[in-house]
DNA sequence: TGATCATATGTAATCGATTTCAAAAAATCA
DNA sequence: TGATTTTTTGAAATCGATTACATATGATCA
C-alpha cells in the first residue's frame, strides 16, 4: 500500500479516466483494461508498469461506463413488500455476503405490496439498473399477470411460489412444515388446534401454512378446530388473542403463521390473565433471534434464513447467465424448535 | 395505457433505443431525450409523437447511458456493520421511501465491521455506483482516518457521530437520553442504577450512552453502580445477567445500551427465578415493535426510526446537491416510554 | 538464420443517452 | 410586411470502458 503523500494526486478535479492510467504507464487503454479484467495475460514489465501507474492515479474503473458497454449492471434488485418482517432483514444478510462474492450489489425497493409499483421495478432490469430480481411478496393472481407480458427478467421468488409461472421458488416448505407443527402439538396431547393464519387469499407461505394445517389435522382425525385468518403482523396477533378469547370452546394448541403474530398472541393473553403454555400451548414460525429468548421462549419452525438467501441468489445467478435455462424450486430444510411455549396437555385436567 | 396486443414489438431481441424511439417518432434523439427529462417543453404535435413513439416501442431509459453521460449514479449507499440489529431494517425503511420520492436507490452492502472494506466501500462513490453514503457505524479511530484521504465523498453518518470530521450525524441525543433514563430510574426510588453498556470503545452511541448515564448518576449525587461493557446483541445481554446475578449489591435497576440486550438480559433473569420488574427494574433504547409487547413489555427510549432514516437522506441529497456546504448534525427528538418493565423502588423492602 | 506460429499490444468502433452549439421555425413588434 | 427576438429542433461531440480486429513482438523449429 502506498503511502498517502507519496501519492501524486492529478491537479485536474476529474477523477482519472482509463485513458489517464494507459498515459501514465505508455500503454493503451486496451492494455491497461486487459491488466483489470485479466491481471494474468500480461507480461512482466508491462503488468507492472500499469499496475503502478494505477496505483499512482488513484484510478477507479467507472462502473457507469463499463456497465453501458457491457451491458450488465452487476446488480440484484431485492422487491420487498410493505409489511417487512424482522425475517427479511434477516434473509438479506444472506444475500449480501452471496452477491458480494460474484461483484453484485443489492439493491433494495420496497414495493409497498402496490401491483403497479412492483410493475415497474421490473423495469430496472429493462433500464439496466439490476440483472435481476429477488422477490419477497408471493402475492397472487398479480404477479402471474405481471409474467405474462413480454419482458421477462431473471427472477427467484424468495419465501414464496408464484404459481402459474416458470418463476424458481427457495423457501421452507411451509406446508410440510405446517403438518410436522399440527403432529407435534397432537402428539403432546392437544386434540383441539388453532390456527392464526397469515393472508391465505393473497401470499403464497400463508396458503401453504394453512393447507398444512388443514391436512394435518385431517390426517389425524381430528377436525381443523378454529382458523382466525389476518396478517403477519404483531397487531394481528393481538386481535386473534382477543378473539380466542372470547371462544366457548378454545382450542388447547395455537399455531400462529409467523414469530411476530405469536408474539402479539402471548402479549394479549398474558395482559388478560392467561398463561402461556399453562392455558394454551402456542407455536410460532421464523424463528427470529428474540424467540430463543422471549419469555416464554418460542416453541416455533426454525427458517435458516441465511441459507434461504444465499440460494436465492445463487439461482438468481444462475440464471442471469444463462436465462433460457429452466430452474427447479429448491425447499430449504427447516426445523421445529421445541421451546417453552408449547406443554404436554393433561388428559382429564 | 397501451392494450398489450396492440404493442408493436420489435422482432430484434435488443430493447429499444432512443434512437429507435426518434426514427420511430421521426424526429432527433435531441428531441426524445428532451421530451423524458423536460417534457413541458415540447409542443403539442411533437410532444405527441413522441409520447407515442415511446409507448408504442415500449422504450425504457437506460440508466447505465445516463449515469455515464450525467456522471450521477442515482442510489445511495448504505454501509451496514455486521451485527446488524433490527434497528438497522426499521431505518431502512425511512431511507428507501425517501431516497426513491427523488429517484434515488438504496445500495445496501455490509462491512462486516472490517475496516478494509469499509474504505474500499467508499469508492463505490468513485466508480459511480453511488453517489453518497450512509454509514451506520459509528467505529472510531478508523473513520477518522478515512476522511483524511484524498478523496471524500458525500457522507451522513446514521445513529452515530463521528468525530473530528466534518461528517453530520443524523440520529437522537444518545447522552441526553442516558440522562433521562437514569432521572426517570432515580425518581421510580432507585439508588442503585447499573448500566449494560455497548462496545463504548468504538461505537459513539455506545459511549454517548455511557456518559449520560454517568453523568446523569453524578449529577444525582448517587454513583455509578455497576457497568459491564458489551456488544449490542441478545447474548451479551444474557451474560451480563450472568454477572448481575452474581453480584452480591444488586443495582435495583439496570439500564441496557439496547433493546436486544434487554432481551437477553430478562431471559436470563427470568431462567435464573427471578423477575421483572419485581427483582429489578429494567430499560432499554430503540424500542423495536416487539417491546410493546414482550412480557413483561420493556420501558425504553423510543428512537423514531422511520425519520431518522428520512433525515439522513434528505441531509445526503442536500450534500450531493452541494458538496462544499457544511451541513449541522441534526438531533432527533426521541421519548423515553414507560412501560411494565420498570417499577417504583419500595423503601425498606 | 529465416519461416512459422503464438502471444502481446494498439487502433478504433462501440455501448446509449445527454447536451452544446447552430440552424430552423415560430412569435413578436414596429 | 419585414426585422428581430424567442422558441423548437437537429447534428454531432461526449461520457469512459470494452473488445474485434489488426499489427507488432517474441518464441519455436527446421
Amino acid at each position: 500500500m502506498p503511502l498517502k503523500g507519496s501519492r501524486k494526486q492529478k491537479k485536474t478535479v476529474k477523477p482519472p479516466t482509463l485513458a489517464d492510467v494507459a498515459k501514465f504507464a505508455g500503454v493503451s487503454t486496451a492494455t491497461v483494461s486487459r491488466a483489470i479484467s485479466n491481471p494474468e495475460v500480461l507480461k512482466g514489465k508491462t503488468k507492472q508498469r500499469v499496475q503502478e501507474a494505477i496505483e499512482k492515479t488513484g484510478y477507479v474503473v467507472n462502473e457507469a461506463a463499463r456497465s453501458l458497454r457491457k451491458n450488465k449492471a452487476g446488480a440484484i434488485l431485492v422487491m420487498v413488500p410493505a409489511a417487512s418482517s424482522q425475517f427479511f432483514s434477516l434473509v438479506l444478510s444472506g444475500l449480501e455476503s452471496e452477491a458480494s462474492k460474484s461483484d453484485y450489489n443489492i439493491l433494495v425497493a420496497n414495493t409497498g405490496d402496490d401491483f403497479e409499483k412492483e410493475k415497474q421495478l421490473f423495469n430496472y432490469v429493462k433500464s439496466k439498473k439490476a440483472d435481476g430480481v429477488l422477490i419477497f411478496s408471493g402475492r397472487f393472481p398479480s404477479l402471474n399477470e405481471l409474467v405474462e407480458d413480454s419482458f421477462t427478467p431473471p427472477v427467484v421468488a424468495v419465501n414464496e411460489r408464484i404459481d402459474k409461472t416458470d418463476i424458481p421458488t427457495v423457501a421452507v416448505d411451509g406446508y410440510q412444515a405446517a403438518k410436522i407443527i399440527v403432529k407435534f402439538l397432537h402428539g403432546m396431547g392437544h386434540e383441539r388446534i388453532g390456527h392464526v393464519s397469515g393472508p391465505s387469499d393473497r401470499i403464497s407461505s400463508a396458503l401453504d401454512r394453512l393447507n398444512g394445517y388443514r391436512d394435518g389435522v385431517n390426517e389425524l382425525g381430528i377436525k381443523s378446530h378454529w382458523i382466525y385468518k389476518t396478517e403477519y403482523n404483531i397487531e394481528s396477533g393481538v386481535s386473534a388473542a382477543r378473539e380466542w378469547i372470547s371462544l366457548t370452546d378454545r382450542p388447547s394448541a395455537v399455531f400462529c403463521s409467523c414469530d411476530e403474530v405469536a408474539y402479539g398472541f402471548n402479549s394479549m393473553l398474558y395482559r388478560s390473565g392467561f398463561r402461556v403454555p399453562k392455558d394454551v400451548s402456542v407455536v410460532g414460525f421464523d424463528d427470529i433471534p428474540l424467540s430463543e429468548f422471549s419469555i416464554p421462549s418460542l416453541t416455533t419452525y426454525h427458517q435458516p434464513y441465511k441459507k434461504i438467501g444465499i440460494q436465492a441468489v445463487k439461482k438468481l445467478l444462475q440464471q442471469i447467465k444463462n436465462p433460457k435455462e429452466k430452474l427447479e424450486d429448491e425447499f430449504i430444510q427447516g426445523e421445529l424448535l421445541i421451546r417453552e411455549s408449547t406443554k404436554r396437555l393433561e388428559k382429564l385436567s
